[in-house]
DNA sequence: ATAACAAACTTACTAATGGTAAGTTAAATT
DNA sequence: AATTTAACTTACCATTAGTAAGTTTGTTAT
């Protein structure tokens, strides 16, 4: 069976992967995404649209996307306390990532 | 922007999509299946080849992924000791998925 | 044949992360 | 002026992960 890659020419990209996966696998992290695939949102719209989240986990989470650079926050109307919340060019591009794993979801549902 | 998927129309899919990020974000379950990508291994392949696991997460990760289908255990040499994990089809499937996570490492690596 | 070694766990314990709930602060609403 | 709301923040307990040593069965060397 062939590999998806060459580690050996790519030790780069193959060091990552584990980062990546971990990074976007973080609890919450996925959905979050996901949630803000469909356009920027509020802080509680994100947490409405996320069943069990705390407001603890997902400050921690939305701070660390704005910190890898996959969202950035927004402060509304002068306001200090409305915010919004919207993907990046990078962090929009996972929608690859998404789709394949909706794909991959419901090839599963289908065994 | 429009969503990847209509939830209208595919709750069930929808709805499984946290649940399958946080099974495949578990960690180290993602290097795990990566690792698996090219052919059946031992468990100490395994665990050379992902640095930094230890005998006890990898032992747990793996019995989790065998009871969720995503790969097989063997016994080897009619031996209790020997043992080989391979991806089962559907475990396989996630070739995809990893494609895609290699492809955003790469796409952010380049900014 | 016996002793040392190795593979694949298993157990015990500590550290880190996550969950729950109450508290805070500034602005908007009544 | 008092109440409510948004978006945190803090404190505390529960769950999960990390580290290291121990166990069991089979293999290899003497």
């Amino acid at each position: 069976m062939d590999r998806p890659y060459d580690c050996e020419k790519l030790p780069h990209i193959c060091s990552n992967f584990h980062d990546t996966i971990e990074f976007i696998g973080k609890r919450w992290t996925g959905i979050i995404i996901y949630t803000l695939m469909s356009g920027p949102k509020r802080f509680h719209e994100i947490a409405e649209a996320i069943p069990g989240i705390s407001d603890r986990l997902l400050t921690e989470r939305l701070n660390e996307l704005v910190k890898e650079g996959l969202i950035t926050k927004k402060h509304l109307e002068s306001s200090a306390k409305k915010v919004e919340y919207e993907l990046t060019a990078i962090g929009m591009a996972l929608k690859d990532v998404i789709i394949a794993i909706r794909n991959w979801t419901k090839k599963r549902a289908n065994l």
